[in-house]
DNA sequence: AGACAGGGGAGTG
DNA sequence: CACTCCCCTGTC
């Protein structure tokens, strides 16, 4: 079985912070499917073994490259980040596959994170091809262009996100998601928001989950009450005003800062894996 | 069984 | 700009 020393690195943190929906526990494995990937890891210490993908995907997917102590020291800016860090230490954000994590947003507006997982899988399974890996069956996740059908959508439980779904589907292909990078964060920002069912939050994370913009914030529920009691003294303050306030306040990897802040969150609330979002 | 959680959009003041 | 209602599904 390949391997790997990983440093740095905690997989159960990194995949269970809400990030990902395609990836599963099993008999001590962590079966993971990313669009038509589908590898399995596990992790003891400094060694990271797994199969169904070559290294080189494996360390670009758990952004492995990364100094993340360095991105610690620009991150760590006062004693609640600290405590986040202190707590979730290990955590990296993936780096994913931008159609599959910008349908998985769109699903995960007013949606708990459970329901997300559930509708992302009725959608492989419908749209996408068999896949298999030891005796862990699942699916692809379906190709840009096949997702037009509203009431296939609805009935793979999408809701009112269906028709979001469908219009995304009949905007962009990989070829425009890929080259969206290349166009800036605030440009690319507002190219995803043109598509009905994605305004600042969802885009934000396309754009920090699939795009390599560690800078974006996206504020969510969770996000936005431990910004209002940690930062504005537990003042209602907009969620305009917050973004703006932490993408200065936390800098070019404000990105991890909201990933560790929500992992928290979560964690100290009890809900280290699945239910709400 | 009725209230509520969860983002986004549309409509209104 | 801020506020309110609705979208759908699931849980309590």
């Amino acid at each position: 079985m390949p391997n790997i020393e990983v440093n740095d690195f905690d997989l159960a943190h990194t995949l269970e912070c809400g990030q990902l929906f395609r990836a599963e526990r099993r008999e001590g494995w962590y079966y993971v499917a990313c669009r038509d990937h589908l590898f399995k890891v596990r992790q003891q210490n400094n060694m990271l073994e797994y199969d169904g993908v070559d290294e080189e995907f494996l360390v670009r997917f758990f952004a492995l490259d990364l100094d993340l102590e360095a991105i610690y020291r620009k991150i760590n800016v006062d004693p609640h980040i600290d405590a986040a860090i202190r707590q979730c230490r290990g955590l990296r954000i993936c780096r994913q596959d931008p159609w599959e994590c910008l349908v998985s947003f769109i699903c995960s507006s007013a949606n708990t994170i459970t329901n997300i997982r559930k509708v992302v899988k009725l959608l492989s399974e419908r749209f996408g091809q068999k896949a298999k890996l030891d005796d862990y069956e699942t699916h692809t996740f379906p190709k840009p262009g096949t997702l037009n059908d509203v009431e296939s959508l609805r009935e793979a439980k999408a809701g009112f996100r269906a028709e979001s779904i469908a219009v995304a589907n009949n905007l962009v292909t990989d070829e425009y998601l890929h080259a969206l990078p290349s166009a800036g964060y605030e440009a690319a920002r507002e190219r995803l928001m043109q598509i009905s069912g994605v305004a600042d939050k969802t885009a934000d994370c396309v754009l920090l989950f699939s795009m390599d913009f560690l800078s974006a914030f996206p504020i969510d529920t969770w996000v936005k009450q431990v910004i209002a009691k940690e930062y504005f003294h537990g003042q209602n303050v907009s969620l305009h005003k917050m973004r703006e306030f932490a993408m200065i306040y936390f800098g070019q990897y404000a990105g991890y800062a909201q990933e560790y802040l929500y992992h928290k969150a979560r964690m100290d609330a009890g809900r280290g894996k699945g239910s709400r979002k």
